[in-house]
DNA sequence: TCAATCACG
DNA sequence: ACGTACGTGATTGAT
């Protein structure tokens, strides 16, 4: 069987992968999408074709042949944008170090290099295929040459296949010929010129007709329309001219070296670092164990196995320094755990996994912490307060924390994350260290796996924190590491400890409610219908919609009809059905995430104790998980009704506070806007007062839509206004939604100054930052793309607002819970909603923690405009706010 | 695993 | 000419 030979032209990919894949970043802000998209386009064909050879080739940045015969050869071509062309040297660099054959050659294009390549190569008795984006290189298609095309759109690609005979079916000449044609009519993608007034249908017909542009020329008198026979006789040099620019060399002075463009090696240790790098988790896999461990197991560190924690004692025994703690836990119990120390320059790790050596860990590092010089370092420190103290988290650090802090941008923190990106290391992720099996579950099977684990975490928590710390220091944000999110780790982690105490019966009673109603809704929606079909299926319910039924309100998604609420909504005044639509949309919402989904977390205790995290948000608030308990309904009076079962123990009431308007207060302040500050100072209806000033009428004269409208810029004003985002939340022009945001700054001049200096301080430092010094890179503000840059300036309008918000409630949160332990209180913070916290109160502290709340949460910030705080008191979550 | 939808601030 | 409000998480159906 003949070798096989392929060649891909690497700018043309990459360039096609760049607009096919969306934008993706790693963790140093380094754009990959087109990287990734190369890769994945390579594997595809390499997986396809199996080859015995592989090249891949580049332009390189001199002036070439095209350029000497035709000055305005790619002048003026659009400017490759900067997100692609920092892409490229990161690409070359990573087929190095797969050991990609690369060939480049100044003065020499691509087109060319794979031109001469492939013709030598089927000389040779070769079967090549040739890789590229571009149409010019068909005129190479040969019997023994395939062209492919590859497209991608959306992370997905098809790739398409040219021989001779699919380029005679395509365009009805043949490969020679198709360059002729596109001479003719020349190439704006390649800046080549064609001859005037002779388009795709006339150069294929002369083509077809006389077979080449010579032929053209030797047959002109035959053209029957003048105008296009003028033409051509006119710009024959031209048209000469571009059948030279457009021809690819296949004469040019390079060689197939059969030695470095041996397909294999690809996946070796170098290229597995690299990708990690790129953070490619989806084609680590490709790697083979062999590769993977040669890069992880190089960690200079010294590992002692102790025996029923004697070793462990004795190491934290004495005068300890920094140290690094990990815990490996299960659902119910502590399975094995590791610290790591420094000596000098060196690490040394210690690890435990005999469940003897745990009697008194607790105790071991409670002495080792009072004796401690330094710090404890932790990754996800909230998961170990079951192990250690959680009064006191002034010796703490976590280093998961504190790497959010310095980019909270990123998917997740974990122990890869942080030794890739501040140890300059790669360590194998779980999946590669244990496949599919649970970390604790794998001690008994290869304990030695689950001790260099667990080596490597105490390490990374250790080695990784101090660079974080440092960099914190830097970035000036060391304050709100220690002063904000390590004190705010232990009320978090009292929080998620409590729990809040749900009535299991009444929310099943509430979820049947809701199912008898479904039935009937689900019956009425399919007999309307006319059929059986999935209400809860979009593409089925537009298609039903839309074709069927023929309402009115076309198409909008990528696939397909949107079936969204505020689509639905402008037709179900109109069709009953579509009002039926939207209750059974409400309530199977209610029934299958809060009434089912609920139902299912509440504990042997009867609470619910959720998660709240620390490290996902870009702007610095905290979320909830498993469940979410920041989106309990409350907008829908059926909905609000399910607050009613969340409730306090025995002989405890609600106590529930929220900041009033806390954003729009932040924003008063921060920008020092007289109006707007005055306008709270005399606290009355913020709305009604902006909507006074914005429309001109007397306070009194107010009325109900002035005031809709004056809030509704408020909110955007905090979004990053914007007239088309304001026009679709109040349903009217664009025009008018301009005209509103320009009064609205008329009335507060100090406002729009501030906005326009927080976008342009952001672009200038590429960050943005809260009162507090919190930051938010903002990447998208240096983007080519004018959406994206567009997004970025909204972003850097509202994440100070927020982020200075949540600021704030963090601060709150922490004055609270102290007030409340110093009191010797039994009250409870139990949840947070942004601006909003519920106490458990004891009944007999009823009114020392109404108190304290309103003291902790208007003293979290001493702004321009005071903080104003609503209380309710009562006897589920429905009553007290 | 992704897109669409919808719950909250 | 483009196609947009800011920040989250859970469920569902389709791939």
């Amino acid at each position: 069987m003949s070798e096989k030979l392929v060649l891909i032209d690497g700018h043309s990919i990459a360039n096609r992968a760049f607009y096919g894949v969306p934008d993706l970043t790693n963790a140093s802000g380094l754009h990959t999408n087109a990287i990734y998209g190369f890769l994945n386009i390579l594997f595809k064909i390499l997986d396809e074709e199996n080859p015995d050879y592989l090249v891949v080739t580049f332009d390189e940045h001199a002036p070439t042949f095209r350029h000497e015969m035709y000055e305005a050869y790619k002048g003026t071509r659009k400017p490759m944008p900067e997100e692609l062309r920092q892409q490229i040297p990161v690409l070359r660099d990573l087929l190095n170090a797969m050991k990609v054959c690369v060939v480049s050659k100044p003065g020499l294009e691509a087109d060319d290099i794979m031109g001469t390549l492939a013709k030598k190569a089927q000389a040779n008795g070769m079967e090549v295929s040739l890789v590229s984006g571009d149409r010019d290189l068909l005129q190479i298609s040969d019997e023994h040459i395939l062209i492919r095309i590859p497209k991608t759109s959306f992370g997905k690609t098809t790739i398409k296949d040219y021989k001779p005979a699919d380029v005679l079916a395509e365009w009805q000449v043949t490969p020679k010929q198709f360059i002729e044609l596109k001479a003719l009519m020349g190439d704006t993608a390649d800046n080549i010129p064609g001859v005037p007034k002779v388009g795709e249908k006339t150069a294929t017909e002369l083509m077809v007709n006389y077979g080449s542009i010579d032929g053209i020329y030797e047959h002109i008198d035959e053209i029957s329309k003048k105008s296009i026979k003028e033409s051509l006789i006119e710009n024959k040099a031209l048209a000469e001219l571009s059948l030279k620019l457009a021809t690819i060399k296949i004469d040019c002075d390079v060689e197939l070296d059969k030695e470095a463009a041996g397909a294999e090696g690809y996946f070796n240790p170098d290229s597995y670092e690299f990708m990690k790098k790129l953070e490619f988790k989806k084609l680590l896999d490709r790697f083979s164990a062999d590769a993977v461990k040669e890069k992880t197991e190089n960690i200079s560190l010294s590992v002692s196995e102790c025996e029923s924690g004697k070793v462990f004692a004795e190491a934290l025994s004495g005068t300890v320094n920094d140290f690094g703690l990990f815990l490996l836990k299960d659902e119910e119990s502590l399975k094995a755990a590791s610290f790591c120390i420094k000596e000098g320059e060196a690490y040394k790790a210690y690890y435990v996994s005999d469940l003897m050596g745990f009697e008194g860990l607790s105790g071991l590092l409670k002495n080792a912490l009072e004796s401690c010089k330094g710090r404890l370092y932790t990754l996800d420190i909230k998961k170990n307060y079951d192990i250690i103290d959680s009064e006191d988290t002034s010796n703490y650090f976590d280093t998961l924390i504190g790497a959010y802090l310095i980019n909270p941008l990123k998917n997740d923190y974990d122990e890869e994350s942080i030794a890739s990106e501040y140890l300059g290391l790669t360590i194998a992720g779980k999946k590669e260290r244990f496949g599919k099996k649970s970390v604790p579950e794998s001690i008994m099977t290869d304990n030695k796996a689950v001790m260099s684990y667990c080596a490597d975490c105490a390490y990374v928590a250790l080695a990784g924190g101090l660079k974080v710390s440092e960099k914190l220091s830097e970035m000036k944000m060391d304050r709100v590491m220690s002063d904000i999110e390590m004190p705010l780790t232990s009320v978090l982690y009292d929080m998620e400890k409590t729990g809040v105490l749900v009535r299991r019966d009444e929310l099943a009673t509430y979820g049947e409610k809701l199912g008898v109603r479904i039935l009937e809704l689900e019956k009425k929606i399919k007999e309307e219908s006319g059929e059986d079909f999935n209400i809860n299926s979009p593409k089925q319910l537009g298609e039903i919609l839309f074709e069927k039924m023929q309402i009115p309100g076309g198409k909008k998604t990528k696939t397909g009809y949107s079936t969204a609420a505020d689509v639905l909504e402008k037709l179900a005044p109109e069709y009953p059905f579509v009002a039926d639509i939207l209750e059974y949309r409400a309530l199977t919402k209610l029934k299958s995430t809060y009434a089912d989904g609920l139902a299912g977390y509440i504990g042997p205790d009867g609470r619910i104790h959720t998660s709240f995290n620390q490290t996902i948000t870009a702007t610095g608030r905290i979320s909830s998980t498993d469940p979410n308990l920041q989106n309990i309904p409350i907008r829908t009076e059926l909905g609000r009704q399910l607050r009613g079962v969340f409730v306090p123990a025995d002989g405890y009431v609600f106590v529930d506070a929220d900041y009033s308007q806390i954003e729009l207060r932040v924003l008063a302040s921060l920008s020092g806007d007289k109006e707007l500050i005055e306008a709270y100072k005399e606290d009355k209806d913020i709305h009604r007062i902006t909507a006074s000033k914005v429309f001109g009428v007397p306070f009194d004269d107010v009325t109900d839509q002035m005031r809709r409208n004056a809030k509704a810029v408020n909110f955007g004003i905090v979004y990053g206004i914007s007239s088309f985002g304001l026009s679709q939340d109040l349903s009217i022009s664009t025009k008018e939604a301009k005209s509103y945001i320009e009064q609205y700054f008329k009335t507060y001049p100090q406002i729009k100054e501030y906005l326009d200096k927080l976008v342009s301080d952001a672009k200038e430092k590429g960050y943005s930052e809260t009162y507090f010094g919190r930051r938010r890179p903002i990447p998208e503000l240096s983007s080519s793309n004018f959406m994206q840059r567009q997004f970025g300036e909204r972003v850097a309008m509202n994440a100070p607002i927020q982020g200075t918000a949540a600021d704030i409630m963090k601060i709150a949160m922490l004055h609270a819970a102290k007030a409340l332990k110093d009191n010797n209180l039994k009250s409870k913070i139990i949840l947070q909603v942004h601006d909003e916290l519920v106490i458990e109160t004891l009944e007999s502290e009823k009114d020392k923690v109404c108190d304290l709340l309103i003291e902790a949460m208007k003293s979290a910030a001493d702004l321009a405009v005071s903080l104003e705080v609503g209380l309710g008191v009562g006897n589920n979550w429905l009553e007290a706010h």
